[in-house]
RNA sequence: GCUCCCUUCGUCUAGUGGCCUAGGACGUCGCCCUCUCACGGCGAAAACAUGGGUUCGAGUCCCAUAGGGAGCGCCA
């Protein structure tokens, strides 16, 4: 049997981090077996989903490399077909019409609530086999058995039992037509053969619902895993109502998908002590049996840990690619200057994501305006004597390397008799115009002498301007 | 209210009855390295929710309690 899994968001808004997580145990297990995963667009919902959501969507799973084998499947492109097997439910038997107001609906729902009871549908209509009157609106309601039990092994939670007295007829087809999510899970997880359903655990209470609609198909319903939910860093719920944060942001604010990925395939899941896992790692050892039953709250610290760890390791023109859109962004033009390559080598210790470093980076493309606050005190009388010395020395070297630079700064030291920190700091504030830095001398090459030499000469005019 | 689920350091987790004096990671703190900032190295503090069982022995099995979460829609 070949494993076929499915990712199924609503296109209500974008993707978050728990979505995300979701779709990545799903893809790896496909992955995992040697299988085939699927994205279907569940968009019955014409009143929320949009198109701008469809698109986000799409653009999320393909920046983290999730490739599905099938789809994207849209569900609104179905409908006639969830129609016609809603009618041949009715025609078996299986499901029946129901003229229940909305009205009456809620006043009986509002009724149990406040008799403290589980708000639930009475079965008016039930057995009455109505027929359809187009001169009134109309649902479609599924006939769940009203005796026994619903039992299912969940790969994640273990055996679950659900009484059937506690679950009504549930709507699968609206007044107007359109089919609800419960009815189409089933028809399209039936349709497109999927063998495991993997969601959020959000769903554990439709479980015994779809369940039973599969019965009903004389079907025999796919294996289920339920993945416990994200919770954000302040213990509560991350979810799209509690303005989770898109996935799409993530990429824009700097942060690698291999990162995005490594720190998601942790959350919940463990192989061991360790932390790193490449692309291929975690499709060779995930297996849904090691997801953690219980729900694990997002760690921000640790993802920058994660994103930093891969900004570092990664191959730089690799992380290159990455950082460019980030310069186009901060409209930083480096078509002149260091290659973006060298960029991330120098920088790659020093930030936590790309975006950090397209900031760090400006310096060796455009001219600062003006010298940080913190760092006018290093431009004082003192120094005019050995940074005209070591503009001096610049401007007659010949060789322009990280060790001929790092000579220059010691010879300087050495000759005015300072420490080596003495006369780095007010030369790394006059070609920087700030006291933070990647180490001088590389400071320096990656500025190029023309850019050297005319910082130096500002340095010194603004030390004489201070003077008069 | 009802149904279902969950519970190891602040956080992510290892742990499948003796290897646990509970291990690793992020974060925090200290020290070392050092031209700044970092990287790196070394070290420290920090957890089995509570109470009962079962057992020679329980973080690990069972039961209660407490706390947390999800669901109970003509949303998905």
């Amino acid at each position: 049997m070949i494993v076929r899994t499915r990712f199924a968001p609503s296109p209500t808004g974008s993707l978050h981090l728990g979505n995300i997580r979701t779709a990545l145990f799903c893809w790896l297990y496909s992955r995992n077996r040697g299988g085939e995963f699927i994205l279907r667009i569940e968009d019955t919902d014409q009143e929320r989903s949009t198109q701008e959501a469809t698109q986000s969507i799409l653009d999320s799973m393909n920046w983290l490399g999730l490739d599905y084998d099938a789809g994207p499947f849209y569900q609104a492109k179905r409908l006639d077909h969830y129609r016609s097997v809603a009618e041949r439910l009715i025609e078996a038997g299986l499901a029946y019409r129901c003229y229940c107001s909305k009205e009456k609906l809620a006043e009986q729902r509002e009724q149990q609530l406040a008799n403290k009871e589980k708000p639930r549908y009475d079965g008016c209509c039930r057995g009455q086999n109505l027929p359809e009157n187009k001169e009134q609106a109309f649902v479609i309601r599924f006939k769940n058995p009203q005796e026994g039990s619903v039992e299912f092994e969940d790969q994640v939670l273990g055996s679950l039992s659900f009484q059937n007295s506690e679950l009504d007829d549930l709507i699968i087809i609206r007044t107007d037509g359109f089919p609800t999510y419960n009815f189409c899970v089933v028809v399209d997880d039936l349709d497109m053969k999927i063998t495991h359903v993997v969601r959020g655990a959000d769903h554990v209470n439709n479980t015994p619902r779809q369940i039973n609609i599969f019965r009903a198909f004389d079907a025999e319903p796919p294996i289920y895993a339920h993945v416990p939910t994200i919770l954000g860093n302040d213990g509560k719920k991350l979810s799209k109502s509690h303005g989770a944060t898109g996935i799409l942001q993530y990429r824009d604010d700097g942060f690698l998908p291999e990162a995005i990925l490594n720190y998601l395939v942790r959350l919940g899941w463990s192989h061991g002590d360790q932390e790193i896992f490449s692309r291929d790692e975690m499709i060779k050892l995930f297996d849904i049996k090691d997801i953690n039953k219980a729900a694990a709250a997002f760690n921000p610290e640790k993802l920058l840990w994660i994103n930093r760890h891969y900004i570092k390791t990664l191959d730089p023109q690799v992380v290159a690619s990455y950082l460019a859109p980030q310069m186009q962004a901060l409209k930083i033009d480096y078509s002149e200057g260091p290659a973006l390559s060298e960029i991330v080598v120098t920088l790659r210790e020093r930030v936590e994501t790309l975006r950090e470093m397209a900031v760090k980076s400006r310096c060796f493309y455009e001219e600062f305006a003006n010298y940080q606050e913190d760092a006018k005190k290093y431009l004082n009388p003192e120094i005019t004597a050995f940074l005209q010395a070591t503009r001096h020395r610049i401007d007659i070297l010949t060789a322009w390397t990280d060790e001929n630079l790092h000579q220059v700064i010691e010879d300087i030291a050495k000759q005015f008799e300072l420490k080596l920190g003495k006369v780095a700091q007010p030369i790394r504030v006059a070609v920087t115009g700030t006291i933070v830095s990647p180490p001088l001398n590389i400071t320096l090459r990656l500025l190029g002498k023309r850019r050297v030499l005319g910082r130096i000469d500002k340095a010194l005019s603004y030390i004489s301007d201070i003077i008069n």
